[in-house]
DNA sequence: AGAAAAAAAGACAAAGTTGTCTTCTTAACA
DNA sequence: TGTTAAGAAGACAACTTTGTCTTTTTTTCT
């Protein structure tokens, strides 16, 4: 369903809007040893997630990562920022003339398949996200 | 949500459903001209299909590919043995130890999603889709 | 038996994704 | 003001997916 770089970028945002604030932001470093990924590859994610203003960067000795919009940022805003918006839209055999005009076969089926998508990734904010988590338990490192 | 080979797979095994038949077998060079997807890669495509014994194939002049089980092949048959079963297993963020048990962040909603897709994938057979194609229409090549 | 037509199989090439390494820029702090 | 710690940016490498081309196998037909 999500690319590799998206799974990671989702576990990056997780775990930076838990554990990260301005005051506080979190290093890249601290950031792929939490969840589990690797370093340098993880950082081009975040620059990614930076230019989408999902998350903040601070450069400089003490500087990292947080976010200042975990009340508003959804999961459909890192999906879309890294894996793009094919996901949710397009034809699903890959036709480039498909609409209900022209509908292909899966169309109406893939249509209702993808209001089941955006229910999952726009439900919640991070906040509330990261509210139902037990903190003491490891949740993005396995 | 699939990739291009699986796209060009669904294409191609409902036109070959809708067209061939045991008597009247689709050269691959038709299959490929009617969906619109490279010939050589098409036909690596069906080879996997055949394997996956959702197709079957005649060698030799006036050889193709017809399918003998279309009243009980659906979506996610092609679906796993194209893209295998990723789309409807495993962690939806990643992780490895993720269950019930120890659930990620986006476990439940995941599961919920999941069940809309193979709800998609498993409630037709290829019998009931081509029955509800307008067969004067162009619909696997646009 | 030989020629021809079709899929099967394998080697290869191009493009995209994943991942690493080095250099550049920014900012804090002695 | 120089050093240092951090992210940003760019070049590169490995791997996967997508796509092509050639050879082999199977089968039909003469």
């Amino acid at each position: 369903m999500f690319s590799k770089a998206c799974k990671y970028g989702i576990r990056a945002t997780l775990y930076i809007a838990q554990a990260g604030s301005l005051e506080n932001p979190i290093s890249l470093k601290e950031v792929a040893a939490s969840i589990d990924t690797p370093p340098a590859f993880t950082g081009k994610i975040l620059q990614k997630l930076v230019k989408a203003e999902i998350i903040n960067s601070i450069k400089g000795p003490g500087g990292g990562f947080h976010s200042s919009r975990t009340d508003s940022v959804k999961l459909k805003d890192i999906v879309v920022a890294i894996d793009g918006s094919g996901l949710l839209t397009g034809c699903g055999m890959g036709l480039s003339e498909c609409n209900s005009l022209k509908p292909c076969p899966l169309h109406y089926d893939i249509i209702k398949t993808r209001v089941k998508i955006k229910e999952m990734l726009e439900s919640k904010t991070l906040n509330e996200i990261v509210g139902e988590l037990d903190l003491n338990e490891i949740f993005l490192k396995r």
